[in-house]
DNA sequence: TTAGGTATTGAAAACGATTTCATAATGTTA
DNA sequence: TAACATTATGAAATCGTTTTCAATACCTAA
């Protein structure tokens, strides 16, 4: 391990003249900027990045918080934040949640102990007066999620649009009873319930608590849902998924059940991935442009970062398409 | 932001004393300990990680090299890793290669400038020639991928059996005609091509190059091979695909082009993704425990961090197991 | 009592960079 | 030529910790 020290010698010069070569100061004459360069590379010379940060350098790194990345819709999300990220020269670090508002909260510690300097929050489990002290620390910024006493920069979609055309959809095709999923109450789930209540109420009928669905997320919480209906005297003709593995889980096990699907179950997905058009049917679902929100809020986090934005109470939102297939 | 001054100075104590406090050191009075622990407490005091690396701790933070998250196998990796990892304390970063060596080899600075304890690399798409020499800043393992020259433990699968009894399965099936499907040339492909050369050969049949596809990753890769092979006079009548998202792109193709799977095509996946159990056919494929591997790799490397293992030339192999379906 | 251990504490020296300040050399203008 | 600005360099302070070293207090056994 070579220090400073070691380059200021070889180049027989100091070490504030080598620290200024590394930093790309003016005032260093030509020559003496080759040598240590050429001192720097005969020795495989790199600063020691903890030493560099004790001297209030950025980090170059931002933390996002996700709830799990094995969930297609954060795969995606933070890959392209990692391509944003990494285009600027910073690296991201990973952090599932795997929905604990304690270890989520636990992961601002970064913050505080400077190994970040910024946070993307992609999951929410805690309030807003939760998270606040920390914003003294470094940038945090929604994404997806969000509290709305937050004062901060909130990249997302407009989910109760989202959760209103998907269900207009299905009253356009003529349905009438309709089923609703959705994972924990996150904002993004609160708000989809709004547009789901919302059109269904606009077309004049009454909400049926029986047939709406909570902490549903995987495949095969899809396909326990569609054996519970399966049960009942009068179940749901259509259901508004939330979630494309679910609408996938639902719309298998219907099949395995004799069921025909849109015939006797029509199904809306969310978020357009792959398997949508590899199931058959392929499946009417809402693309949500995943890779753009990612990009988006990298972009915002890095603006903020290096001082070109200021971070306040903002929404950017995304659009929304729906996408519809044969399952409908 | 204080610092540890800030806290001896509250409670009237040097910081020796309160850096052994957060040390658990020995020999710290009992009163003392909780005056420290109250100042602490009292100003929300947290350590600056960056002082500390200083001093040689250690960063608790481990990187791992992937080509990129959206591939299940890799985010369902990395999920594994990051569950194993946060239970020590340690944190992960993320880096996607996206298959270049250049950006496979830039990583390696996180070693060097001492931002990270170890890298894990489950691509490598670089000699271990190129990485050996930053093996002295930190501990490099392998995952899945591996160097044959490497001198470092390997967590991985027996690829050549898994190439072997995805193939071996189609001949039972009284397959004459296999094709084969890989990504880049790495350890794996090459592995899994000896274990598929090795069950047509043994079962007397010569190789046909025309049948064998490279740089083949998604489903809609799988897609084109299959309407590559739909235009040749005498096409494979089974495809081992190497991966279920090929797997699954060429059955999807080959429904929408009116060919039965398994009856005009019959095809092997690889990896047991959710996809295989969703598609109509369900498809067989060969199951590689892909959290197991994560989690093993990450064990591996933290036991040797904490100087509980020797980092030598070893390979650790974990189980394959195929899984028969509709699609053979 | 005394010698020799064992706890308990703090001052000061690291760790490896950046930056301030002082100084020297050089150029520029009147 | 004098006065002043500009360029170029290094010594030393600094960032916030940990750790060494020395000093002190308290026990215990001879």
């Amino acid at each position: 391990m070579y220090t400073i020290k070691d380059v200021a010698l070889k180049a027989g010069l100091s070490q504030a003249t080598v620290s200024r070569v590394i930093n790309n100061h003016p005032y260093v004459s030509e020559d003496k900027k080759q040598a240590v360069q050429k001192a720097m590379v005969e020795l495989g010379y790199v600063p020691n990045s903890s030493a560099q940060r004790l001297r209030n350098i950025k980090t170059k790194k931002v933390a996002v918080l996700i709830s799990r990345i094995v969930n297609p819709f954060f795969s995606q999300l933070v890959d392209a934040m990692e391509q944003k990220a990494a285009k600027h020269g910073y690296q991201l670090i990973l952090c599932n949640t795997r929905i604990s508002p304690e270890k989520e909260l636990d992961y601002f510690q970064l913050l505080q102990s400077k190994q970040v300097d910024g946070i993307i929050l992609a999951a929410a489990e805690n309030k807003w007066e939760a998270i606040a002290p920390y914003t003294k620390y470094g940038t945090v910024i929604y994404c997806n999620e969000y509290d709305p006493n937050a004062t901060v920069t909130r990249v997302r979609l407009d989910q109760v649009e989202g959760g209103y055309i998907g269900t207009k959809h299905l009253l356009d095709k003529g349905h009438r009873k309709i089923g609703y999923c959705q994972g924990n109450d996150s904002s993004v789930s609160v708000n989809r319930r709004k547009g789901y209540l919302k059109a269904i109420t606009e077309a004049g009928i009454e909400p049926n608590p029986e047939w709406m669905f909570k902490d549903v997320f995987t495949v095969e919480n899809g396909r326990e849902i569609f054996r519970h209906i399966a049960t009942m005297d009068n179940p749901p003709t259509a259901f508004f998924t939330g979630s494309d593995e679910v609408a996938a889980g639902m719309i298998k096990e219907a099949q395995l059940n004799g069921w025909r699907v849109p015939e006797d179950l029509a199904v809306v997905g969310f978020d357009d991935q792959p398997i949508a058009t590899l199931m058959d049917p392929q499946f009417t679902t809402i693309n949500q442009f995943t890779s753009n929100i990612g990009e988006k809020a990298m972009e915002v986090m890095l603006e903020i970062i290096e001082k070109k934005r200021e971070n306040k109470a903002e929404d950017i939102l995304l659009p929304l398409e729906l996408i519809e297939r044969q399952s409908t």
